[in-house]
RNA sequence: GGGCGCAUAGCUCAGCGGUAGAGCGCUGCUCUUACAAAGCAGAUGUCGGCGGUUCAAAUCCGUCUGUGCCCACCA
């Protein structure tokens, strides 16, 4: 309360020096209360359109499309991260006068929404089977209806400046348009195929999924020795899995190995079945390892398939798409597993187990949507042929079309893109786009473009399989802007300016945008820059998980200290390519600076501060105004560069010290000696603080967009921030300026170390008699005794404290004795570390071969630091002599 | 098995050849007319170990230790 009542007496004496504008009494609370702030000021926002695009725009274009998040769900902290960065860059570009598109959309997310719908259904005792595909697929609908409401509230919340107008799904018509057409193309290239091979199976998903799909985690199983055949023609092998045995067709062993030489080209006799099959040399066998003899099962594992090619061996399926025995015989019927354990009984009891099981950790494949264990299948999919495109992707990168940030992460994209293996795009699931191919009655097979009409009549169907959902997503740069029509926006925003995506996406989504977006827009790279964000972490560098209880959802924290407060601790943790530690503490520190830069307004608001009217002339400014515009100019030169580099840590730290501790504890500080003389050193630092805080907002914006638009606009008057131009550094500097300001800060630090070192309240005030001749201070001695709370000395004055400093003397009469042991302390330690600092710099500076071979201007540096230390010296030394005694 | 990276203040991280930095935390004093979500002052590091290059090394090279991530068809 009394708080509250002394801010109205403030304002009441400010009323004589009104600003001009429409904003002369401000209306602001003294906290910043963002809840109230932030909301209405986004939809304003959209209703005046700021963030739509027109391709008819004479302007520059720049594009930059969302990261589609999956319709599975809500938005979670790395969503926060990401977003924050995409709109500072182009809020940014928007200031600077591009046409800048933001396209948003949201992925259909194939297996994974799948997934959570039949969980949904689940807990109604459902499947989809039991509603067929129609409906079921109808339900899928729904949930995306619902849950993409929900992603884009966040966003809205978050603050994105995307193109409401142009948002897109996937599974959009017009979507679903541009996949058929570039399938039918690549199909028509022969890049396209249909073939059966050995596929990461999901047993519990019941479809393939692509090699990156697949998470490989150190499994424990356990290695058994299996004697086949009999006597001196029988073999040992060792295996994990030994309930495919039931599938061998053959056994292998290294052509060179010794041991075995004789026994290729025979037979012997697969236990269990009665079977023979053949014993084959193979190169892959490793002698090494285990008998070194491998057991073959061309059905059920990747490298025996390959063997099995090369030695023409048949392929016996003996599991199902569920991972359960099919063979005929005891083990018909038995899961995996199970069937694991009982046939290494059922061996064992024919004495064929010859060394005990021992553990083995080996590395086994998991479906990164369910968990499950992999399981390797011999089936018919649908291939893209990626050899041609992937050359096509590294190359651009190659040759500098596309830029990867930071620059070291193209290495691990090097190794992907020219180690690429076809990619399996056919998935056995319900929810995607279903491949455009026709089979006929008699084997025959179609492929149908968007314009055809598919064959009709009897035996007719249509492929019943769905594309991988990174196949639409590969097409995203320019499927968003109605591609395969030629649209203006097609024209206008492809290629895209730049790509912000993390890096755990690079092989899934970027590599294959690159591969369609060259492919499909005549040898153009969908963009021309990709900025590699590294993976949100709790505060303590742990991944963010579920499970683990350390997951933050970014509502929570948006509404306990607002958006712009996330926002801004999120970019300040933004270094290139690594990943971003956030706590909560670290928000509330980027509430605070959000509040600061509140109150600093307020003061400058109560105050008078403008922006109307050129800057008066370096000439009619003050030391304290030509500095903090010498030091705006270079910060804004400074975030400048930081944002071409992409370096948003770099330039969120700038900002934040720039302006808390240049532009509020000092210049303010500064500022309010000047206000309280006024005349036209108050009127021209008007206008001064006007301008920097107005560029620092401005600044500021595109990371901490609410707070700034609310300040600025109650600053100039004007629509709006969002629309403001970007600064650009006008080139006025000024050393001599720069340097009468640093002066004036060492001394008050200097003195306020005294007051604090002896006890002296903040508040208390002292007389003190200031010598300030010979030194470029005394313009500034109001400020100085103001800031340092120093009366005149007045009558019956006696200094009791004498400190020189920076040349000039200040000398303090406090009343009582001065802890003399205390300060004596003091400057003996100061003393000490300046006599080490000049033996250090003599030494140098007498060293031959140092004088010989150092630049001057290190020479010079430590010159300047050995000059420094001296005069410390002689200051302390000066300060102990004065010291009274005692 | 390959590849990449990291070890700097209590915590999380910048710096990457010329006096050790930031945020948070910590200590002390304060409601000093924008702000206690604040102000002022202060403390804190043999920059993982060992070698080497250099006039000069947290910074470059080698090596050891610890740690993280990515890739791989280890039966």
């Amino acid at each position: 309360m009394a708080r509250a009542r002394r801010l109205a007496a403030v304002t009441d004496n400010t009323q004589q020096s009104p600003a001009s504008g429409p904003n002369s009494t401000p209306e602001l609370p003294t906290q910043y209360a963002p809840a109230e702030v932030e909301g209405q000021l986004y939809e304003s926002w959209v209703a005046r359109g700021y963030f739509e695009a027109d391709a008819k725009s004479p302007k520059d274009p720049f594009t930059v499309v969302i990261p589609p998040p999956n319709v599975t769900g809500s938005l979670h902290l790395g969503h926060a991260f990401e977003h924050t960065l995409i709109d500072a860059v182009t809020r940014r570009k928007r200031m600077q006068g591009f046409e800048t598109l933001w396209q948003p959309g949201m992925d259909h997310a194939g297996i994974a929404t799948q997934n959570v719908v039949e969980r949904e259904l689940a807990k109604e005792g459902k499947s989809r089977h039991d509603l067929g595909r129609e409906a079921f697929v109808e339900r899928v609908w729904q949930w995306k209806a619902e849950s993409g409401g929900q992603i884009s509230g966040q966003m809205r919340r978050l603050g994105d400046g995307v193109a409401w107008s142009r948002e897109r799904f996937t599974m959009d018509e017009g979507l679903s348009q541009a996949v058929q057409t570039i399938f039918k193309r690549l199909y028509d290239d022969e890049l396209i195929y249909r073939a059966e091979r050995i596929i990461n199976w999901c047993p519990r998903c019941l479809t393939a999924i692509s090699d990156i799909e697949v998470e490989y985690q150190d499994d424990d199983g356990e290695l058994v020795s299996i004697r086949y055949g009999e006597g001196d023609d029988s073999i040992v092998v060792a295996t994990t899995r030994a309930e495919t045995m039931l599938g061998d067709t053959a056994v292998a062993v290294h052509p060179e190995d010794e041991r075995y030489r004789h026994l290729v080209g025979t037979e012997i006799e697969l236990p269990l079945t009665g079977r023979r099959i053949p014993i084959v040399a193979d190169e892959h066998v490793d002698p090494e390892f285990g008998t070194g003899a491998v057991k073959v099962t061309p059905a059920h594992d990747p490298n025996d398939f390959e063997i099995g090619q090369r030695h023409d061996l048949p392929s016996i399926t003996v599991l199902d798409e569920h991972a359960v025995i099919t063979a005929h015989g005891p083990f018909l019927g038995q899961d995996r597993l199970e069937a694991r354990s009982a046939i290494v009984a059922a061996l064992r009891a024919e004495g064929r187990i010859v060394a005990e099981k021992r553990p083995y950790t080996h590395s086994v494949g998991h479906c990164s949507r369910c968990k499950t264990t992999i399981e390797p299948r011999l089936s018919m999919q649908w291939w893209v042929k990626t050899g041609p495109l992937a050359k096509a992707a590294g190359d651009a990168v190659r040759d500098g079309q596309v830029k990867i940030h930071p620059e070291e992460m193209s290495k691990r994209y090097f190794d992907w893109v020219d180690n690429l293996h076809d990619w399996c795009i056919s998935r056995q699931l319900w929810w995607g786009h279903r491949i455009p191919v026709w089979y006929g009655p008699d084997g025959e097979m179609v492929c149908v473009g968007p314009d055809e009409e598919p064959p009709s009549g009897e035996g007719w169907h249509q492929e019943t399989d769905v594309l991988d959902t990174w196949f639409s997503s590969g097409l995203w740069p320019f499927s968003t802007l109605g591609w395969p029509e030629r649209t203006e926006s097609v024209e206008r925003f492809y290629p895209n300016s730049i790509l912000v995506t993390g890096y755990d996406i690079l092989f899934f989504w970027v590599v294959r945008m690159m591969m369609f977006g060259i492919y499909a827009m005549d040898g153009t790279p969908p963009f021309h820059t990709v900025v590699l964000h590294g993976m949100v972490r709790d505060q303590f560098g742990k991944k963010m998980s579920k499970s683990f209880g350390n997951a933050v959802n970014p509502l929570d924290w948006m509404d306990a200290y607002g958006s712009d407060a996330v926002r801004f601790t999120l970019a300040r943790g933004a270094n290139p390519g690594v990943d971003v530690p956030i706590g909560e503490d670290w928000v509330q520190g980027s509430r605070n600076f959000a509040n600061k830069i509140w109150n600093a307004t307020r003061f400058a608001l109560m105050n008078g501060a403008t922006v109307e009217g050129e800057l008066p002339p370096a000439e009619r400014l003050s030391a304290a105004d030509r500095w903090i515009l010498s030091r705006l100019n270079s910060v804004v030169a400074e975030v400048d560069a930081y944002y071409e580099d992409y370096q948003f840590a770099k330039l969120s730290d700038a900002l934040f010290h720039f302006a808390w501790d240049e532009v509020f504890d000092w210049y303010v500080e500064l500022s309010k000696t000047t206000f309280a003389k006024g005349g036209a050193g108050a009127e021209a630092s008007r206008r001064v603080l006007g301008e920097v805080l107005d560029t620092t907002l401005r600044l500021l914006h595109p990371v901490m967009p609410f707070v700034t638009e609310k300040l600025w606009t109650a600053l100039t008057g004007r629509e709006s921030v969002v629309i403001a131009e970007w600064p650009t550094d006008s080139g006025f500097r000024d050393q001599a300026a720069e340097q009468e300001i640093g002066t004036v800060q060492q001394l008050v630090t200097e003195v306020r170390r005294f007051r604090s070192d002896q006890g002296l309240q903040p508040g208390q005030k002292v007389p003190a008699r200031l010598d300030l001749a010979g030194t470029a201070l005394p313009p500034h001695e109001d400020a100085i005794r103001s800031l340092l709370r120093l009366q005149p000395a007045g009558d019956g004055f006696t200094a009791t404290a004498a400190l020189p400093v920076v040349g000039a003397t200040v000398e303090l009469d406090l009343s009582g004795a001065i802890d003399v042991a205390a300060e004596r302390k003091r400057l003996t330690k100061d003393l000490t570390a300046a006599e080490k600092e000049v033996a250090q710099t003599s030494a140098k500076l007498t060293n031959e071969a140092f004088l010989a071979k150092a630049p001057d201007h290190v020479v010079e540096k430590i010159r300047t630091r050995k000059a420094a230390a001296e005069s410390d010296i002689e200051r302390i030394s000066a300060q102990l002599a004065a010291l009274p005694q005692g």
